[in-house]
DNA sequence: CAGAATCCAATGGGATACTG
DNA sequence: CAGTATCCCATTGGATTCTG
């Protein structure tokens, strides 16, 4: 019990210094900003079961388009998450793969994944219960 | 060990159904979306340090516009994660804390914000690496 | 197969002015 | 104080076409 709370005052140490500083230029919000675009997470989670190849990712995420595909592999490569090995066969093989750095997000992603499961009924339910114009009496 | 592999495993199993099947229309992707934007996840790590009224909150995030602020805030409060409780003074006095809901999203949170504040160090040097043009030898 | 390049529509989001 | 309303720009991202 106690120590949740030891372990979330820690969190909020890290978030901002202390009582109602503004939270400003912290370098952890470029790493969230980072992640919070339309499809790095759901790409990551993809390469959780392993590696996989361009063409593959595009029929695991078959909303995503070839070029965000693109794009986001390469912040993906960039940022040390995802590892591109390139087969050079003809045609060209192309392999995705997580790096240890990439491998280790999943777990909080896992987290986050698990509470959005667990939780949108209730989300659901608050919509529905918000958008109801008003109860006429 | 085994466990934590155990966890995973329920984790991507909630995630797509099984083995390589498209990630689809999965509800958890829309409430992923919703946390995804620009400013949700600071205000709700900015009220989990207690109710706060609505020019507090710009204090606290200096660089969040007006417009913003209010919108996220409505989100937040469609979604069950915000409650707003308006004391009719002169002039009037609008407090926004977090529900129970909006509390319990602290912890995914939280281990995210712990990533990215232990691995940053590592993503900027990532991407310095992947930033430099080729080593001329 | 794995992309690069271009064009364009939709959305996000800031600045400013006004209100109860 | 706590918003609403409008304008407008920047970014996101999809569709399409082309290449090694």
């Amino acid at each position: 019990m106690n120590s949740e709370q030891d372990q979330f005052s820690a969190i909020m140490d890290g978030w901002n210094s202390n009582a109602g500083q503004p939270v400003g230029n912290c370098p952890v919000r470029g790493v969230l900003d980072k992640i919070s675009d339309k499809w790095s997470m759901l790409l990551v989670m993809t390469l959780a079961s392993g590696p996989k190849r361009f063409n593959q990712l595009r029929r695991d995420i078959p909303d995503i388009s070839q070029k965000m595909l693109t794009q986001t592999l390469r912040e993906l490569q960039r940022d040390g998450m995802v590892s591109r090995k390139v087969y050079d066969t003809k045609p060209p093989a192309v392999e995705y793969s997580l790096t240890p750095l990439g491998h280790s997000i999943i777990v909080p992603f896992g987290h986050l994944i698990r509470w959005a499961n667990d939780n949108h009924p209730h989300i659901d339910q608050a919509r529905a219960v918000f958008d109801t114009p008003s109860d006429p009496a």
